[in-house]
DNA sequence: TCGATCCTGTAG
DNA sequence: CTACAGGATCGA
């Protein structure tokens, strides 16, 4: 489920929830995850460790734990994190799951099991930090930034709002959402979309994706995990077939980089 | 730039 | 049964 709205909500729960505790326990349930590293590594490793801080990158979560170290967390497709009451009490499809001193534990449900785990010492933190676009929300992300961006790709405007070097956080629904909502054809080469246009979807990008956070941490709000998104419902994204909310025209959909994009071809041009 | 791949679940 | 899924990476 998770672009940056869900990724957020999950991670300020975490941080509510999770911060100052100790770990005395840590499984990792699906070898794979921790890929290149070994996970019995990786488990030893976060035994014993107090976490000190969360915080979202792009889609990446980032637990900063007392050492230095940091568990880096990625939810792709149908990752949750959270913590529950009581650590005998798992959900299924877990992952991993991290037991604290006081009884709970905080656990990495994925019910595809595509989500990743791993440790990164400081330097592989500042590279990944490093390697990770703009973050829409924040003072950097200007509409001067997002042009120079565009100007500089060639890529289908679709793909190059969800490409994670260039701006980080976007996917692939709330991507189609701000194109729809700036009226621009996915299809578009970035480089060629006008200035107006890139002046709006600038705007949409930035008012979609706050709104999509407020509606994410109430649906992540509940004890445990998450439900529906509540409040969100998008303009265009698995609408195919329906009429467009702007002029009535069918909605179509149409496949970019092997993942669908649904657009108005009616308004966005 | 396309297609396959990692997995499991669900809708048609 | 097939198609597809809110992600990302790899090789052709």
């Amino acid at each position: 489920m998770p672009e940056l709205p869900e990724v957020e909500a999950v991670t300020r729960k975490v941080r509510r929830d999770s911060v100052g505790a100790r770990i005395v326990e840590a499984a990792v349930l699906r070898a794979r995850i921790t890929l290149p590293d070994d996970p019995r590594v990786v488990e030893a490793r976060i035994a014993a460790e107090r976490i000190a801080g969360a915080e979202r990158r792009g889609k990446n979560i980032l637990l900063g734990l007392e050492s230095g170290l940091t568990l880096h967390v990625h939810l792709r497709m149908t990752g949750n994190l959270f913590v529950i009451p009581d650590w005998r009490l798992h959900p299924h499809r877990l992952s991993a799951w991290f037991r604290f001193d006081d009884g709970r534990a905080l656990v990495f449900e994925d019910s595809r099991g595509l989500g990743t785990l791993r440790l990164l010492d400081q330097q592989a933190r500042r590279n990944m930090l490093a390697g990770a676009g703009l973050e829409p929300l924040s003072k950097a992300f200007s509409p001067q930034a997002l042009s120079a961006l565009a100007a500089a790709s060639r890529q289908p405007v679709k793909l190059f709002l969800m490409d994670q070097s260039k701006i980080a956080g976007l996917g692939n629904i709330y991507a189609a959402e701000a194109l729809f909502e700036a009226r621009i054809d996915p299809r578009k080469a970035a480089c060629s979309v006008s200035p107006a246009k890139l002046k709006s979807l600038h705007g949409s990008i930035v008012r979609i994706l706050k709104d999509a956070v407020k509606s994410a941490c109430i649906a992540y709000s509940r004890p445990g995990g998450f439900r529906e998104a509540e409040g969100y419902s998008p303009a265009v994204y698995d609408r195919e077939g329906e009429p467009c909310l702007r002029c009535r025209r069918t909605l179509i959909r149409i496949t970019q980089g092997g993942r669908s994009t649904y657009y108005c071809p009616g308004c966005q041009r």
